[in-house]
DNA sequence: TTGTTGACTTGACACTGTGTCAATTGACGC
DNA sequence: GCGTCAATTGACACAGTGTCAAGTCAACAA
């Protein structure tokens, strides 16, 4: 039956989720998938065509089952530009971690695999464009502080919520997440807030 | 005689500088790197024991052929610490062009290579003095603005810094290293200076 | 002149991880 | 019983780093 597949199909996506989570994105191979999942490490070959392939549908199911609409949905429903703003860099900030090790695995591969390296860019680009919602709303209300056109605000907003960022201020930095998240809207408003 | 032992020390690490700028820090191999050298891949290892020994070096030496401590001496000698501010951000916008072959292969090998991760590390918190220093300066002229530690000020300043968002503004982005330079500027006196 | 030293060469090899290939097994439906 | 199909097993190609051993070659010294 096909629900076999599907299910050692999750089963594997499943098993890279755990692992990459586990060890921050670092130093997980295919063999030791294959041995979380229960199965040969050819047969996650007969899934997925690649590491980059695998990785790249890991952070889509990883997506669906953290229900990234729902948690989208507060900063959609902001009745203000600033308030877009402040919601978008929370729901973000609060995302990260959850998708870390994935994020990093896939962020990781992108040094030699192409395919990886194009799957990282397109998540990125779809981030972006909440990025430019929030600045784009806050441009609707007059808030957009002068100087910003709405493009060079947004490349500036995209930029400093990349996860290399997080990584920095909540590793190397000691900052806990909640830190982040609320400095991070600290910048944010200064940066791009009138008044 | 031990010039000339130098001697080829000084042209691998002149070929290192020369391959990995032309190819933006990527897809430099040892051997390539002999063969730009003149000599076989295994006399390099004669000279540097590892990839990484050699990538740490090659930093070295270049921060001593573009003088890094005469471009740093403008922000070291401003007169206040808004100023100081504005001239270590140039100082180092101006920089990471010049470096950043060398940078990014260093910043690559990190994921596999312990020894590379360690001297790109040690490198960053150099740069992460420079930016303390210029967070203490404006503190000292009581222009830091409210709500900032100098901790945290010279965290967000120094991440802000960093490489991957130099290369994400420039190259994803599309900005000129001018541009760059300026907006960078702009973030960073909206984000901590009074007023 | 012969001998030593030391930088460098040549070629083989170990190791790691990805991806491929081919032959085989074993369960399930018909 | 027969075909189908997921999965297994084991071998292998490939890339790149790093190691090892034997040999070359020029300079310098007695």
């Amino acid at each position: 039956m096909s629900s076999e597949i599907v299910e050692t199909r999750i089963r594997i996506l499943e098993a890279t989720v755990r692992m990459l989570e586990e060890h921050g994105g670092r130093g997980v191979r295919m063999g030791d998938i294959a041995k979380e999942s229960g199965i040969s490490r050819q047969a996650v070959y007969l899934h997925f065509a690649s590491r980059a392939e695998l990785l790249d549908a890991t952070t889509k199911y990883r997506d669906e089952i953290l229900d990234l609409d729902r948690r989208l949905a507060p900063s959609r429903a902001a009745k203000s530009g600033v308030e877009r703003l402040a919601l978008y860099i929370e729901f973000w900030g609060n995302y990260i971690p959850e998708i870390y090790g994935v994020a990093k695995a896939l962020l990781l591969a992108q040094d030699t695999d192409e395919a990886a390296a194009a799957a990282w860019q397109a998540r990125m680009l779809v981030m972006r464009d909440g990025c430019r919602a929030a600045i784009d709303a806050l441009h609707s209300d007059g808030r957009l502080a002068p100087g910003w056109t709405q493009k060079r605000a947004t490349d500036v907003l995209w930029t400093m919520l990349l996860v290399p960022n997080w990584e920095n201020l909540t590793g190397e930095c000691g900052w806990s997440n909640q830190q982040y998240v609320r400095w991070m809207k600290t910048v944010a408003e200064r940066t791009f807030v009138k008044e």
